[in-house]
DNA sequence: ATCCTCCCCTAC
DNA sequence: TAAGGTAGGGGAGGAT
């Protein structure tokens, strides 16, 4: 249900045009992109300050396929110039303009006029329509000369590319920051800013994929692109010798690394004339792929990666069903709000006392999707046991979430991939993920331990739970410290006892006077163990730690404490003067350190926020794109998906965040894992609705606003988030209209 | 002082 | 092939 006011005032900011990409299917979608293009043309000629030559008066041109430039620069430049621009299937063209043409189909397109990009650019240059016949490419009697193969435009160096690099290295990151302003500043020239309104901004949109070419190149005073260009300041390539990717999209065609055998055989067609290898245009593949549109083009072209990719209607049900950590994260909200509704309940009842001193025990299963999947498979019991997904030889990539101790001894560990842990332990069996049966096992993992009957419990995950277990294991009357740890480690043998019968899997308990105590107690107790670190053994147990053993402290702090201090172990971080702590790593980091360090925790079990403040989808795997209209209607699909989960909470947003994650620069098209999202840059933008809202068009627009002013090129993108703050409840506020 | 925005970091 | 999500804490720096 809408409110009037939300209602009315789309459809006063929505056209038509813009709708298509939200409700209609594909055909329509690219109807209407047609008008748009059309308006946008008219448009064009509108905004030119100074008029260019109309040389291109009387010519109907189209791109076909992949050009480079892409055919939005290409579009800009015919239109400037009098021209007139259609899409290749339509009727009444005088020239067509490609960077390849299938081997199969040159027979079919003999008799176009099909030329190079190239002869754009010159005409534009000369001012004058050049002979066409000079850049003619795949038709009889081409006689125009390619140049020699450059590996470098073909291969990008850089080959690190993890999951591991995302986000890494802040250097890094300042670099591409600075990149990205500059690339901002010199590609948007005054006549092709982005207007507000969704109808005009499209162009913006469309199509950057030559952008980041430049970007981090030291380019001649006055540089820009061929969109941003008016045509007499056309920069000439050879001045740009140094780089080879900027010349790549004024060279002629590539040939091919090598020869294609299969050439003539897969031609029935009769074959050119004359035929010398310069006739032969080259077969577009991964390896000549130009642009990351291109390269998305035929790595999509196998049905199989079209299928499993998010251009797949039904990807995002089928990858939330698949993904591990999108369950985990389900799992631990849905935990969270059944333990904070018990707890709610409990209070009412007798609420907790404040104690002196606490036990808290923190229970947490052995290698929990291991060991739950291996448990009704005794052969396995001993062999090295690894969760992940596909079992095949070409599972290399497939991340490894749970692997058992016998893997480990091997030096095998959660997160490695496949590939690694195979070179590590060859006979390493590989064991699909099996979610249902995690859940069961945890369902009874948690009735075992609220059974226990401990004052304050916090769900942490599916498998690990913190207990304050004080009400236990104090007497209210008299402190008999002895006594008490015997009582709690009574109790820690119970835990695993009745774990151990009702999931067929070993937990390990530990116990401390603290949170942050207990969790370090449980590390020790592992596997199959427990452990209670008393009073008196806290110093000498941290003595031993450093700063990255503490929850919360991960690597980046770690390595900031090094930078600034030199050291991480915690015997010096210790001898800091606390204020010197806060000061460097900001109060309540510094504060943090601090007590961690000397074994203070005041943390309470259980203390998390009643309500959820905020809610959010991503998906950073299986995205890519060759077109801006497929990630505005994947945009559609994943603020359907936030809205859906808005709903089912009875809430609205008000802060939308909006993230794209961009294949960073100099990285390969292709990434090492298959469909991931391997290195990138990730981008942030957060916009405030006027009032809460659950509207999934709303939402969708305006991410699709944010992410024109990210300039991403679309076959870049790999990954999207859409995430809402500023939660409050659905009814509140305006009141509810029927229709 | 205290908030808010826009990120980064961490954990499972 | 592979399924690299998600919520919350907190810091920097600006607005109130």
């Amino acid at each position: 249900m809408e409110s009037h006011r939300r209602r009315s005032s789309l459809s006063q900011e929505a056209g038509e045009e813009y709708t298509a990409s939200e409700f209609g299917g594909i055909r329509d979608y690219k109807r209407r992109k047609r008008v748009k293009l059309q308006n946008q043309d008219a448009a064009y000629r509108a905004q030119q300050t100074t008029p260019s030559p109309m040389i291109f008066k009387g010519y109907t041109i189209a791109a076909l396929g992949y050009t480079n430039p892409n055919s939005n620069v290409l579009r800009s430049m015919v239109v400037k110039h009098g021209g007139v621009w259609k899409e290749f299937k339509e009727h009444g063209l005088t020239i067509v303009v490609a960077t390849a043409i299938p081997p199969k189909k040159r027979e079919e397109y003999r008799r176009l006029r099909i030329v190079e990009p190239k002869w754009i650019i010159d005409c534009v240059e000369a001012g004058k329509i050049l002979e066409w016949s000079r850049y003619r490419i795949g038709g009889e009697g081409e006689a125009q000369a390619t140049l020699g193969f450059d590996a470098s435009v073909q291969k990008p160096k850089l080959a690190v590319n993890s999951y591991k690099d995302i986000a890494s290295d802040q250097v890094v990151k300042e670099a591409l920051k600075f990149a990205r302003l500059r690339e901002f500043d010199s590609q948007l020239p005054s006549d092709c800013e982005i207007p507000e309104s969704d109808e005009e901004g499209d162009m913006a949109l469309d199509d950057y994929s030559s952008l980041d070419l430049l970007s981090d190149l030291d380019l001649p005073e006055g540089y820009s692109t061929p969109t941003s260009s008016p045509p007499d300041k056309m920069p000439k390539a050879p001045s740009l010798k140094r780089s080879a990717s900027i010349t790549a999209p004024f060279t002629t065609i590539k040939k091919p690394k090598l020869p294609d055998p299969d050439v003539n055989l897969r031609e029935e067609s009769p074959r050119p004339r004359i035929a010398s290898p310069s006739t032969v245009a080259p077969r577009l593949t991964k390896e000549n792929a130009q642009t990351p549109e291109e390269f998305n083009e035929i790595f999509l072209s196998d049905p199989k990666v079209y299928a499993a990719s998010v251009l797949n209607p039904d990807f995002l049900p089928k990858f939330f069903k698949e993904s591990r950590l999108h369950h985990l994260s389900t799992w631990k909200a849905e935990l969270r709000s059944r333990m904070q509704e018990r707890a709610q309940k409990a209070s009412q009842i007798s609420p907790p006392k404040a104690r002196a001193t606490r036990y808290i025990m923190h229970v947490d299963f052995d290698c929990f999707f291991a060991a739950v999947s291996t448990r009704d498979l005794p052969d396995l019991k001993n062999k090295p046991v690894a969760i992940c997904h596909g079992r095949t030889e070409n599972s290399a990539t497939s991340e490894i979430a749970s692997c058992n101790y016998a893997a480990r001894k091997f030096g095998v560990k959660n997160g490695m991939w496949m590939a690694s842990a195979k070179r590590l332990c060859p006979d390493i069996v590989a064991l699909g993920y099996d979610f249902d049966k995690y859940e069961e096992a945890s369902e009874a993992f948690y009735s075992v331990v609220l059974a226990l009957g401990g004052e304050r419990l916090q769900a942490v995950s599916v498998d690990e739970v913190l207990v304050d277990i004080s009400n236990l294991v104090c007497n209210d009357y008299y402190s008999d410290q002895g006594q008490e740890e015997a009582a709690a480690m009574k109790l820690a043998t119970t835990v695993r006892n009745e774990c151990r019968k009702r999931t067929g899997c070993e937990v390990s308990v530990g116990i401390g006077m603290n949170v942050v105590m207990a969790r370090l107690a449980l590390r020790k107790a592992k596997p199959a163990g427990q452990l209670m670190i008393p009073r008196s053994e806290i110093r000498s147990v941290l003595d031993e730690l450093n700063v990255s053993a503490f929850p919360g402290i991960g690597k980046h702090t770690s390595n900031r404490i090094i930078e600034k201090f030199g050291t991480d172990s915690v015997l010096e971080v210790r001898k800091i003067p606390r204020e010197r702590l806060r000061q460097t790593l900001g109060v309540k980091t510094g504060e943090r350190v601090y007590e961690l360090c000397n074994g203070i925790d005041h943390t309470q079990v259980g203390a998390a926020k009643t309500l959820r403040e905020s809610i959010s989808i991503s998906v950073n795997w299986g995205v890519r794109f060759t077109e801006m209209g497929q990630a505005e209607e994947f945009l559609h699909r994943l603020s359907q998906a936030v809205v859906e989960k808005m709903k089912g909470e009875k809430v609205k947003g008000r802060v939308l965040n909006f993230k794209v994650a961009k294949r960073a620069q100099g990285v390969p098209y292709e990434t090492e894992k298959f469909l991931g999202c391997g290195k990138v840059e990730e981008m942030n933008k957060t916009f405030s609705f006027g009032a809460p809202t659950n509207d999934a068009i709303l939402i969708v627009r305006k991410c699709v606003e944010l992410l024109k002013g990210f300039r991403v090129s679309p076959g870049d993108i790999r990954g999207f988030g859409i995430g809402m703050k500023g939660l409050e409840d659905e009814d509140d506020g305006q009141q509810q209209l029927k229709f």
